[in-house]
RNA sequence: GGAAGCGUGCCGGAGCGGCCGAACGGAACAGUCUUGAAAACUGUCGUGGUUAAUAGCCACCGUGGGUUCAAAUCCCACCGCUUCCUCCA
């Protein structure tokens, strides 16, 4: 939800935003009219209600006698105040309406355009490259026999998988080697629920355009979580946190479910893209004048996490058009891929500002005392995709495995990961 | 899944149609006293909106509806919690 205080002071600015968004621009317009339409009703409400307040009043002070022709009066009123709620109601819910379609505000820099129009901020590590015929992460995993892709597909169709031996066991290594890192950095870590109510659900941004995304069960009113992101952002709903010693910061640990509605056809080969993959996230409450070095500090913990894995990715600033509608700005690293010989997002880091906050009812106080709406923040540090690109990229040339001596004190101490089929 | 009970401010806990945004106790904060602290005493002490305002006014006593001139208090639905039974990773 934006800022009611910025629709009203610099309603362009939002226009601004959502232009470079290529979202709906005339939603503002429409939204300052529906506000002022709100006050308006409400101010008439609140007139008509102290009147009969101050009415009811005398009714309980008046005397037996007295009583009767005072509540034949009090039935008028009572009949108008009636009427000017349900108008005032009614204002709120078409200005809510509008508000909560209205994407957050883009922070002043990042690039303009749509997907592909990311700006690369740098290049680290040098591309694997191979004396050799490289074989894919599907290849290997079968080869190594740590991936059943085709007995995923058996007992739940396709996009499932199973990770298997070493590795079901290098996924849990890095998990760890993640958990590690950001209990080092003061995350405390948290397994969160995967399902979630609707009302922590619409408040993350995730029930906009892309809600067919997004796992339901009707029967109990739940959703599936496509990341711990939406259990963490709700964690602290409707609560007035304690940020005066510092940032919450939590590491939710936590199985990720997406339908993959809108992407037929795309990544069908191997464990890239899935409907349930396992994913280390870390989330942090701040205030908003410090969200944006907390941003990058988010980034650098996952860097550290790429680098650990010994893997070669870039990073990049994601244009306005790309960033999901809870984003002010969002940095993605992209590990190389060997197979496929280009770049494919391994973490995705998010300042939501204080969009998600508002929306959940996340405050803190400030110097003054005064409540202000916090900010929240997200990125990934570890996910079951990552092992795509760890695999390829040590791959041997008889199809074993080397594993990233960061990652052998979580394995004791194996180094490779062995072919066990000719 | 069956039965009963309960949801009030940071916590405990009263209120069960009008004088209740809410007694009382604790915690917290400020002050007096003290070399300092404790104790004692005094004061402040929910949130949001409106406003120049810590004035006034409006909203909120789990959530949503209803009854009434008037609802924390009565009625209905939903959500949650507790206890007992049943079951169970």
């Amino acid at each position: 939800m934006i800022d009611l205080n910025l629709l009203r002071e610099n309603p362009e600015a939002i226009k601004a935003s959502q232009r470079a968004r290529e979202a709906d621009e005339s939603l503002v317009d429409q939204a300052v009219a529906a506000d002022v339409a709100w006050r308006k009703a409400l101010q008439e409400f609140e007139a008509l209600r102290a009147e009969q307040n101050a009415s009811a009043k005398l009714v309980g002070a008046a005397s037996k006698e007295d009583r009767p022709a005072l509540i034949e009066a009090g039935k008028a009123l009572a009949e108008q105040v009636k009427a000017a709620n349900e108008a005032a109601n009614e204002a709120e819910a078409a200005l809510q309406a509008l508000i909560w379609q209205i994407e957050n505000v883009v922070i002043e820099g990042i690039p303009a355009g749509g997907e592909d129009n990311f700006v690369v901020i740098k290049e680290v590590g040098t591309k694997a490259a191979f004396a050799f015929e490289p074989r894919d992460h599907v290849a290997l995993g079968e080869l190594l026999d740590i991936i059943d892709i085709e007995r995923g597909v058996k007992v739940s169709g396709s996009r499932f998988y199973f990770l298997k031996g070493w590795g079901a066991r290098l996924e849990l290594a890095m998990m760890n080697m993640a958990l590690d890192l950001a209990s080092k950095h003061n995350f405390t870590a948290l397994v969160t629920p995967t399902l979630v109510r609707p009302e922590v659900m619409a408040g993350t941004g995730f029930l906009g355009a892309h809600s067919d995304e997004i796992y339901y069960l009707p029967a109990d009113e739940l959703y599936l979580t496509g990341t711990s992101e939406v259990a963490l952002a709700g964690y602290h709903r409707d609560e007035i946190i304690d940020l005066s010693n510092g940032p919450l910061r939590y590491a939710g640990w936590s199985t990720c479910y997406r339908r993959e509605a809108g992407s037929a056809g795309r990544d069908t080969r191997g464990i890239l893209r899935v409907h349930q993959f396992n994913k280390l996230e870390m989330f942090s409450y701040i205030k908003p004048e410090d969200a944006e070095n907390e941003h990058l500090k988010l980034l650098a913990l996952e860097e550290e996490m790429l680098q650990a894995c010994e893997l070669s990715y870039r990073v990049i600033d994601t244009a306005a058009g790309d960033l999901g509608s809870s984003a002010a700005r969002k940095y993605d690293s992209e590990a190389w891929v060997p197979s496929q010989q280009t770049y494919r997002e391994l973490t995705s880091s998010s300042n939501c500002t204080t969009f998600q906050a508002r929306r959940l009812n996340v405050r803190y106080r400030d110097e003054n005392g005064k409540t202000q709406t916090a900010a929240t923040l997200n990125g990934t540090l570890a996910t079951t995709r990552w092992l795509v690109a760890i695999l390829e990229t040590h791959q041997q040339e008889d199809g074993s495995v080397r594993i990233p001596a960061a990652l052998r004190p979580y394995l004791g101490g194996q180094e490779f990961i062995p072919v066990v089929k000719a």
